[in-house]
DNA sequence: TAGATTGTTAATCGATTAACAATC
DNA sequence: TAGATTGTTAATCGATTAACAATC
């Protein structure tokens, strides 16, 4: 309780430095310094070693920072040392897209189940897996230890499915639906909003146009 | 070019903003106070007020905002009052989705095209829009003013892919694939890393969980 | 040992919050 | 007019960058 909370700011940045540390894994790469990082990753070096130092000292002086060592390290950081069961609610389009992308898999995010509010879908599988009625879906999460689930449904729907998903003992809630969740601070809500996403891309390109017209 | 440039922090809230004035439109909601508003949307009212000033006083003191002028103005500033024509590269799941969802539509992207890598997907039709090959790509965006291109492709693909939208002449790229992309400044980039997102909340959930240990 | 590069402290910069005069 | 609430300046806080002593 004793260590200084890492700012958000850090751990924004955190799968990132991950991405590119097993990226240079795969190259073979076996050591790199901040300051080539750095140049890779366009931020400064100082910030790397910042942000490193937050959880301790991997490297070494005169010789950088092992490769395979940090990707490591950050992966435990990250909680990839163990696997993560997770549902998905939605059996929509982005459902099954998340739902049929193996690559989370690779990182030990393991699909136990999908789950959809329309009950003809009951029974339909995607890679295998099929599809379950909402009302199993409180006793679900206890009986198969479901961590995470994404949340892939309307945002009218949302509010209330996440209810559900807290009263069943959800640890984390990924949420794609257009609504922001206030929910109690023991459930971790990581939202993705496309719209927004897409919205800041517009702005971005109207506030370049309207620079260069001058 | 005077205008002192807008900060990201303000930029990636301008979206919310929108969002929820949205909602108090929908909801019928005449004038709200920044006050109001910071509890909605648990920030406080001295950043709202802040936000919006660096666009200009869309407020009255002793009234507050009028929810259908401020949500108007907000879309002017994000884009919002032309249509802009986006294409989606890559028909795969998550291509499908975002082809398939409907609400891009509502807020002026139009959905022109899709590509495909895979020639044998030519010709088959999503909403009403045929799968088009990669050859076209180039002179389609010239041809068809697409101001937009959405990359739901492997990460494998994706630079040599973002290499012919800039030289199509692409203003911006939404890019979903698992990479950075570094373009020339005129390229505007907005990355969605779902995979990104997942290790942040694995973190957090690891995080919560140490903490409450102790 | 000399050179390289970290870990870490100090300086700077920027973003958020607080306060309040202006004004509807 | 009195009350409410903005727009904006000033104060605070936090995050980033720079610098350098420690050390491999």
């Amino acid at each position: 309780m004793e260590d200084r909370e890492i700012s958000r700011a850090v751990i924004g940045r955190l799968p990132r430095y991950y991405r590119y540390l097993g990226e240079l894994l795969d190259e073979g790469v076996e050591r790199i310094s901040s300051s080539d990082l750095s140049k890779k990753m366009h931020v400064t070096a100082s910030q790397i070693r910042q942000d490193l130092n937050n959880f301790g000292g991997f490297g070494q002086q005169g010789y950088g920072y092992n490769v395979k060592y940090l990707h490591t390290e950050i992966g435990k950081i990250l909680g990839l040392s163990h696997t993560h069961n997770i549902i998905i609610i939605g059996a929509g389009n982005l459902g099954q897209a998340l739902a049929n992308y193996g690559g989370f898999e690779k990182s030990g995010f393991i699909l136990k189940g999908i789950f959809d509010v329309n009950p003809r879908l009951e029974g339909v599988t995607i890679r295998g897996i099929p599809i379950r009625r909402m009302d199993e879906l409180r006793s679900f999460i206890r009986h198969h230890e479901i961590e995470i689930a994404a949340l892939t449904i309307p945002k009218s729907k949302a509010v209330e499915v996440a209810d559900i998903l807290v009263e069943g003992g959800i640890q984390g809630i990924w949420n794609f639906a257009h609504t922001d969740l206030i929910l109690p601070e023991n459930v971790i809500v990581e939202s993705v909003h496309l719209a927004d996403s897409l919205l800041k891309l517009s702005y971005n390109i109207s506030s370049y146009n309207h620079e260069s017209e001058k």
